[in-house]
DNA sequence: TTGATTATGATAGTGATTATCAAATTCAAA
DNA sequence: TTTGAATTTGATAATCACTATCATAATCAA
């Protein structure tokens, strides 16, 4: 429970990138890494503000980028304009099966779908860096 | 005048919306119809004042929503934040490889992928109604 | 301990989109 | 054809998510 994994990822970057230490930076961090959900930054600086009710909002945002820099989380946007944040390092790569009624979503992951992906796009002389598939559809619940 | 079906399917649109017609629209339609491109609001607002100077921005995000609601236009979303429209009426589904390098995107459309999507819904008990596959990756011209 | 450098939070600014509103336009009814 | 209630328009204000600015605070190598 104490990611010590991701904070010496983080840690790394920082040193890198010739980046100071701080304490904000780690309660973010640390808040993000606890909850398994997708958030946005400002869900995230309303959990992060229980620990830390000083941090601002413009600190969120300047972590959250670093979090994705550093490979720790990566931008997720749902057919709606929102931009979300989801764990990256140790998450395998999936793709998400939204419900249009109840708005809950599954990972997934099909790997015959993802080499035709890789056929598709080489037939089309890209050379492929990754993709993005969202799938809409009514889930077992809401079909009751 | 081309267009004549997408004018009638408009047309039936606004009277069964209770709606009065007007020529901004028309103006807004036409243009919107007689380019292929995947037009931001603006970009489209920019096009109609060649024609008629005097269409606001508002009437164009108006009528593109009309559009969509109508079945003539649908909105896209390519990773970064902004929001295109592009023909629905008369175009088969597709979904887009894009270039990183340059921006440029092919349509594509492979039906093998189509399918493993149905089947991979059906197995987490989904009724898919719809998916966008977006492909990153760099095209012919930007590998040179 | 120091001091150059970076980080922070408040707040102003931005760009895309939506809401508001007075004036113009549409269109069914007279 | 005229009328007038309802709708549409364009200008502009407001909103929303996000970024830039800046004075102050914190960090950390020397
Ligand atoms: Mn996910
Ligand atoms: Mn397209
Ligand atoms: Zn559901
Ligand atoms: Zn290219």
């Amino acid at each position: 429970m104490a990611f010590e994994e991701e904070q010496k990822i983080f840690d790394s970057f920082v040193r890198e990138k010739g980046l100071k230490h701080s304490a904000q930076r780690i309660d973010i961090l640390l808040t993000f890494l606890k909850t398994e959900k997708h958030l946005t930054a400002d869900e995230l600086h309303t959990l992060v503000k229980k620990k830390n009710p000083a941090i601002g909002i413009a600190t969120v945002y300047r972590t959250l980028k670093l979090l994705c820099e550093s490979g720790l989380s990566s931008e997720l946007r749902l057919g709606d304009g929102s931009v979300r944040y989801e764990h990256f390092y140790g998450h395998e790569h999936h793709d998400h099966l939204v419900c249009i009624k109840c708005g809950n979503f599954t990972e997934v992951l099909d790997t015959e779908i993802e080499k035709l992906q890789e056929r598709l796009a080489r037939k089309e002389g890209f050379t492929l860096q990754g993709h993005k598939l969202l799938m809409y559809g009514v889930c077992k619940k809401c079909k009751g």
